[in-house]
RNA sequence: GGAGGGGUUCCCGAGUGGCCAAAGGGGGCAGACUGUAAAUCUGUUGUCUUUCGACUUCGAUGGUUCGAAUCCAUCUCCCUCCA
């Protein structure tokens, strides 16, 4: 029976702690309040940072207290870490917006009920800042020297960093430093690139207050090839169904190379350790049962049972043997429009599995693109409503992208 | 403020008057092999038509020329050095 530490620690989570014997001491005797940032650069939540949502899970469940920083005020500033270049401006309508959505996400994780958990936009007291007063009681604790060590910074300074970008730092360790004196929040949480960050707030905790604060970092979420998850061709793995849909965002975890199973297990579910070792053991084919488990349960995490089950059902539908998938994405084609037939190159633009003509001939010619599980030999070839069964016709691109037409009368 | 360098197709990056829809690499997509994996190999990667071909693209706008990504002018953005 050990402390959340040790559950956090035995799932390989994290990366660097600042005091570890003080941390695992207070986590197992106290109700510790920590906190997370996230900056609302875009309009949902990614799989990116989803590691962090698990662990505010993890450490809800084990009754601390979560707080989830929105970055609103940090937003408008940009962290420079691990940017090659600037980044773009944000409006505070944007980042409003942004943050809102990010609330809806979060909840699905946390219990924001009575007070269990809190989310907060350090716009609050960013904005109001008093510049003046800031860099008396804030800018003096900081020294200039020993920011620049910083790696995050070092890298920078070879390509340029502007004043802004370098002030991000003090902004964030004022966060904590705020979140320390209002709500007696000691642990600071976030992705091992926040760890200079991190390491900043604590330390003005120390100057000010006199005070210890902590500060733990997670492992990042990579590959085995040391590239960062959650990647696709379109972008990023989006938590919000309107972007990803969860059937893309099943496949994307059934399809994780093999060497990243067992790390997905641990970092994105909440399986048992017992279970995981089981689902370890699998060689070869069968750890294409893990990679199952896997996607089923983190898109259950992300998108709800019922989801789940959809789209591990709309899978084997299409992997398995025949069937018919319900909830694959899915077109729908009015009678008048296929009634006098219609070219296959158009159908597939219609229905956006590609984005040009020439596209699709290549793909033909490379045997490439399936209309009811039959080869398409020629781009002449000429859809009507013959071909629909049940009012319904499967058009597949490559081996794994299935859309479903469906005729409309 | 002064001096210099630069903006090329998804990304990096060649290309300095016609042979350039533009080398090479990365990435993407497809095919083979497989396990809905990885690695590997092959093809492909502006649009339209596919057969020739037509059209649009090299920061923006004008200009020179039979012909410009390549030359000129103006504008714009970025970077480096000096102050």
């Amino acid at each position: 029976m050990g402390s959340v530490f040790d559950t956090l620690n035995e799932r390989g989570m994290i990366a660097q702690v600042t005091h570890e014997e003080q941390i695992k001491e207070i986590l197992e005797k106290e109700k510790v309040t920590f906190y997370i940032g996230f900056d609302p650069t875009a309009d949902s939540l990614h799989v990116g940072h989803f590691l962090q949502m698990m662990v505010m899970a993890h450490m809800q469940r084990a009754g601390h207290r979560p707080i989830a920083i929105i970055g609103g005020g940090t937003a408008m500033v940009g962290d420079p870490t691990g940017k090659t270049d600037m980044r773009k401006m944000m409006t505070r309508e944007e980042i409003q917006r942004n943050a809102n959505k990010f609330k809806q996400q979060l909840s699905k994780f946390i219990d924001f009920s009575e007070g269990k958990a809190l989310m907060i936009d350090n716009a609050e007291w960013l904005l109001e800042l008093n510049y003046v007063k800031f860099l008396r009681e804030i800018g003096v604790h900081f020294s200039v020297n020993r920011m620049l060590t910083a790696e995050c910074f070092k890298s920078r300074l070879e390509r340029g960093l502007s004043f802004i970008e370098f002030n991000y730092m003090l902004m964030q360790s004022y966060d904590f430093l705020k979140l320390f004196q209002e709500y007696d929040c000691k642990l600071q949480l976030g992705g091992d690139d926040q760890w200079s960050n991190i390491l900043g707030g604590i330390d003005l905790i120390r100057r000010v207050e006199s005070k210890e604060a902590y500060g733990m970092t997670f492992t990042l979420l990579t590959t085995s090839e040391g590239k960062k998850m959650g990647k696709t061709e379109k972008g990023a793995l989006w938590l919000d169904p309107e972007k990803t849909s969860p059937y893309d965002f099943y496949q994307y975890w059934r399809n994780v190379h093999d060497a990243d199973v067992v790390k997905c297990l641990k970092l994105l579910t909440f399986l048992s350790m017992e279970e995981i070792e089981k689902l370890a053991q699998l060689k070869d084919q069968q750890i294409n049962e893990a990679k199952k488990v896997l996607a089923y349960e983190v898109t259950k995490l992300v998108h709800g049972e019922e989801e789940a089950v959809k789209a591990q059902q709309a899978a084997e539908a299409l992997f398995g043997q025949g069937g018919v998938a319900k909830d694959m994405p899915s077109t729908e084609v009015f009678l008048d429009e296929i009634a006098a037939g219609m070219n296959v190159l158009d159908l597939l633009i219609k229905v956006k599995l590609i984005s040009s003509k020439g596209e699709g001939r290549r793909l033909i010619k490379q045997g490439g693109i399936y209309v009811n599980d039959e080869r398409v030999e020629t781009a002449d070839l000429v859809v009507n409503e013959q071909d629909f069964k049940e009012n319904e016709l499967m058009i597949r691109k490559g081996k794994k992208v299935y859309h479903r037409v469906i005729l409309i009368k």
